[in-house]
DNA sequence: CTTTAAACCTGGTCGC
DNA sequence: TGCGACCAGGTTTAAA
């Protein structure tokens, strides 16, 4: 499920429960992930403090000092706050307990992971080739341009390449897109300087007011209390088959296509 | 090197 | 109420 944003407003849910916080024992009830967590998981973790949070792309980010653990929500996953003598749930296949609170992992699909990692060895594997931050001082439109002419596939495909760009999911693509007024069957290498300054600057807003939005849920009292990893924004294209383009002045309707044997949503009549 | 397809999983929904 | 088909916000691996 989760994308930058979503991600983001786990990080930013978690920070103020866990940063600071000692770790007094680590529970996993299942290990088999694509890549299983590793043995030393648990004995790693246990007795040290949580200097920070971090966010990389879609990762979670753990910094125990010299070392750390990284996590990965995959399609379903989601964190949320255990309080004494609460029951655990279906799919809850990791529990970290701290001097603070405790915190419960779910994912039914098990398409997450999480590994851990060491300052004196190369940045992990997981994010070591990720591309730069969309809302980070690296990416801009001559970088963007930059990669994009390079690739001949779709656009849709390659904002969901996470080498070029970090954190855009099939949500935030079609929304990005849209926004900019560009199909998401346009050839990357074909994208004009103009198109990718404006994609650029689509990027940045679709993510950024999706995180306001994530932001806006963290406050509320009743999701704060409940699970981190989910929440419903108001998308203007995804999910929308057949319904009339929120556009002003346009009077087309959002057609669903597969593109990579993903879904895009897209606006034909203004969207080119 | 590139691009595409399949694989990894569970659960919800839709049509019969 | 049940069953099969299909769909889902991600990433890696094998194959072409």
């Amino acid at each position: 499920m989760p994308e930058l944003p979503e991600v983001e407003t786990v990080r930013a849910g978690i920070a103020p429960w866990l940063e600071g916080a000692t770790i007094i024992n680590v529970k996993i009830n299942n290990r088999a992930f694509r890549i299983p967590i590793p043995d030393q998981f648990e004995a790693t973790l246990i007795g040290n403090i949580i200097e920070s949070i971090h966010r990389r792309g879609k990762y979670l980010i753990f910094n125990l000092g010299a070392q750390g653990f990284i996590g990965h929500l995959g399609m379903s996953g989601s964190i949320r706050r255990l309080d004494l003598n609460e029951p655990e749930r279906k799919h809850d296949h990791l529990i970290l307990v701290s001097d603070k609170v405790s915190i419960a992992f779910n994912d039914p699909r098990r398409f997450g992971g999480w590994d851990l990692w060491r300052h004196d060895s190369n940045a992990h594997k997981w994010i070591s080739n990720l591309g730069p931050e969309p809302l980070g001082n690296d990416f801009n439109a001559e970088i963007l341009s930059q990669k994009l002419h390079k690739k001949s596939a779709p656009i849709k495909q390659c904002l969901l390449n996470q080498n070029l760009i970090a954190g855009i999911g099939n949500i935030y693509a079609s929304e990005a897109l849209w926004r900019a007024e560009i199909s998401p069957l346009r050839l990357a290498c074909e994208l004009t300087a103009n198109e990718c300054e404006k994609l650029t600057s689509t990027i940045r807003s679709v993510l950024q007011d999706a995180i306001e939005a994530g932001g806006s849920t963290l406050r509320d009292h009743r999701n704060i209390e409940g699970e981190l990893g989910y929440f419903q924004h108001r998308f203007d294209v995804y999910g929308r088959a057949n319904e009339k383009c929120r556009r002003p002045d346009c009077d087309g309707i959002i057609t669903k296509i597969t593109q990579s044997a993903r879904s895009s949503f897209f606006c034909a009549h203004c969207q080119y």
